[in-house]
RNA sequence: GCCGACGUAGCUCAACGGUAGAGCAGCUGAUUUGUAAUCAGCAGGUUGGGGGUUCGAGUCCCUUCGUCGGCUCCA
């Protein structure tokens, strides 16, 4: 089986890992040839390229990759054959104490027992690897270093960190091109960018990770949130609103006093002392509390659009997607056991429904049992077996994310990508058979005795922060009718047509509708290019003859001119268009 | 929090250690315009903050805050 075009490999995932893992192997003997005393770390393909962790005598720069990519280029022109080979554990041991390799050590005595210790070789540079890999170093036709970044050894925090180089290769230097464009375009759609073009949200140094929404953002907002009041009505939601300040104890109580504490900000009130809420499940269960329960009235979905404040490490803010405040369309839902796997399904279909109206793709992953959990493990596993039965009888794919769940319980987490394809958690199911026994919730059965509700904390845009980020980054900013700010605007061609322009302008406020009126002293060529940079939707275009017809030329952001036709026409259209959400 | 990089006008970006500039946006005036930029003028800054080196710092050094790319973490 050869490989000597590997343009015709490159389209299978074998084949791209199988191009990029040697192009990763090329920077690595790059690297060993440039700065001999480097320690190798790892080097895989990953999606859309690859990485090699070093550690350097002294840290190198991003000013080096060019230098580092000219000794690549070195290296491809040399063409040389990758070999491999084996050894026994002693021979490869050996082989990397003298080298000092101390990574490459600790990761073969990882090795199980049996395994076979494998080589690939190519001119002087020799590394420890599964393969498979090209059969030599010219086979590589375009590649590009991407970055550098501090990455732990081994991905904990406990490690030293070592200093990791991004690239990425293809099979011809078109290819390489036309990633790197759809790159930088995908980097015009970044809602932090369009966050501030469209006027949306602003983020202050006054404030890191506590975003600013302004007026046009609130507008989406608003819209969200009424969507979302109106599909929780229909799926037999309440809705409450509890503090955002609670006394210590009660964090003590629940458990987020030993659980998450790092995460909570604090203060003090009268000498007593107070925390602010970092999850809104503990106020959801004192309104459970304030009352008795009969079994007749479980389920219970109780939902909450609530404000909680993390304090998240600083490094990891970014955008809306991380900060350290924000809204949860949060919900609890309270039932008796043996509704668990309905209520499950029920709220699935609800995430499911409300991705669909935004056209999201979405990966979901089950998160089990975590370290610093509450609770036994039976209880773990018998929680984790009615999600995982959920996600098998529906036909869900998904991904186990081993001890990634809440503290409390397992959970069925929902992850949206972004427009640079990193993957973002929005909607969770978590079942909690831990916080009723905290709060010693109950309800009266059938047999007129108490029992112990079983509980589900549940979330479907997540945040609405981060959803909002989302929706800014699908769209790239142009935003369906039903979303968007501004939904028409209203263009005189001089001031002779202002008055009919007021009174069209005025038509549609009436309707509800979001419109502005442009009666700047511009030409229309001019207020046009500004309502498409907005992505305004509709924009109405009145002159003489509109005027004396009582008629709207209309254009349409994406489609161009449309022509002229009454107000009232325009008006229906475009209320069907916002009804439908189309 | 850790590693690396970057902070100059509202935005995008210039300025060999030697008087901080441009385009767009803004304001004023002229122009009354038919589907992506009319013309002219004006104004706009303790170069993120603090300290230091130097005759002299946007530029070099230290420190701090913020942002960006990752790592860890997470809605």
């Amino acid at each position: 089986m050869g490989y000597s075009d590997p343009a015709i490999d490159f389209n299978t995932p074998e084949g791209a890992n199988r191009y990029r893992h040697s192009t990763s192997h090329v920077l690595a003997q790059a690297v060993k040839r440039l700065y001999p005393g480097v320690k190798l770390g790892i080097g895989p393909a990953i999606e859309n390229g690859f990485y090699y962790d070093f550690e350097f005598a002294e840290p190198i720069s991003a000013d080096e990759l060019p230098r580092i990519e000219e000794e690549m280029k070195q290296i491809i022109k040399e063409r040389l054959p990758i070999e491999r080979h084996e050894m026994s554990r002693e021979e490869a041991l050996a082989f990397f104490r003298e080298r000092g390799e101390t990574y490459k050590l600790e990761l073969i005595n990882d090795l199980p027992d049996d395994a076979v210790i494998s080589f690939y070789t190519q001119g002087e540079f020799t590394d420890l690897c599964a393969g498979p890999h090209l059969e030599h170093t010219g086979q590589i036709k375009a590649f590009k270093l991407t970055g550098l970044a501090g990455a732990y050894w081994r991905g904990s925090e406990k490690n030293p960190m070592l200093q990791r180089i991004y690239g990425t290769s293809f099979p011809s230097e078109e290819q390489l091109q036309e990633y790197l464009a759809k790159l930088e375009e995908a980097k015009k759609r970044d809602h932090r960018k369009l966050g501030r073009e469209l006027d949306l949200f602003s983020l202050q140094e006054a404030g890191p990770g506590f975003p600013f929404l302004h007026n046009n953002g609130m507008i989406i907002w608003q819209e969200l949130i009424d969507f979302w009041r109106q599909e929780h009505r229909r799926a037999g939601y309440e809705e409450i609103k509890t503090p955002l300040i609670l006394n210590r104890e009660l964090w003590e109580h629940s458990g987020h006093w030993d659980h998450y504490r790092e995460n909570m900000y604090f203060t003090t009130i009268d000498g007593q002392n107070y925390a602010i809420k970092p999850m809104n499940c503990p106020g959801a269960m004192l309104v459970y509390r304030s009352r008795m329960h009969s079994y007749r009235d479980l389920p219970r979905r109780i939902a909450e659009l609530g404000q909680v404040h993390r304090h998240e490490p600083s490094g990891t803010l970014h955008g809306l997607t991380r900060v350290r405040s924000f809204t949860q369309d949060d919900a609890h839902i309270f039932m008796c056991p043996g509704q668990e796997e309905a209520e499950v399904a029920g709220v699935i279909a609800l995430i499911d429904r409300f991705y669909r109206q935004f056209g999201f793709a979405y990966r979901v992953e089950l998160s089990t049992r975590p370290e610093k959990a509450m609770g036994s493990v039976e209880q773990w596993e018998h929680a984790t077996a009615i999600l995982e039965k959920v996600l098998q009888d529906k036909g869900i794919p998904y991904q186990i994310n081993p001890g990634d769940g809440a503290f409390y319980g397992p959970k069925i987490d929902f992850h949206l990508t972004d427009s640079l394809g990193r993957s973002w958690q929005c909607g969770t199911i978590q079942l909690d058979f831990q916080m009723p026994e905290k709060f010693d919730l109950t309800y009266i059965g059938e047999d007129g005795q108490k029992h112990r509700p079983v509980m589900i904390h549940r979330v479907i845009y997540g945040s609405l922060e981060r959803f909002l980020a989302m929706v800014i980054e699908h769209y790239g900013g142009a935003f369906p009718a039903w979303l968007a700010p501004v939904q028409a605007v209203v263009i005189p061609i001089t001031e002779r047509h202002h008055a009919y322009g007021q009174e069209v302008y005025h038509t549609l406020q009436e309707a509800s509708l979001r419109a502005e009126l442009d009666d700047r002293n511009e030409k229309v060529g001019y207020k046009i290019r500004e309502a498409q940079l907005r992505k305004i939707p509709y924009m109405l275009v009145v002159g003489d003859r509109e005027q004396e017809a009582k008629l709207v030329a209309v254009r349409h952001r994406d489609a161009g001119d449309q022509g002229s036709s009454p107000l009232s026409g325009f008006i229906a259209a475009l209320e069907e268009e916002i009804k439908l959400k189309k």
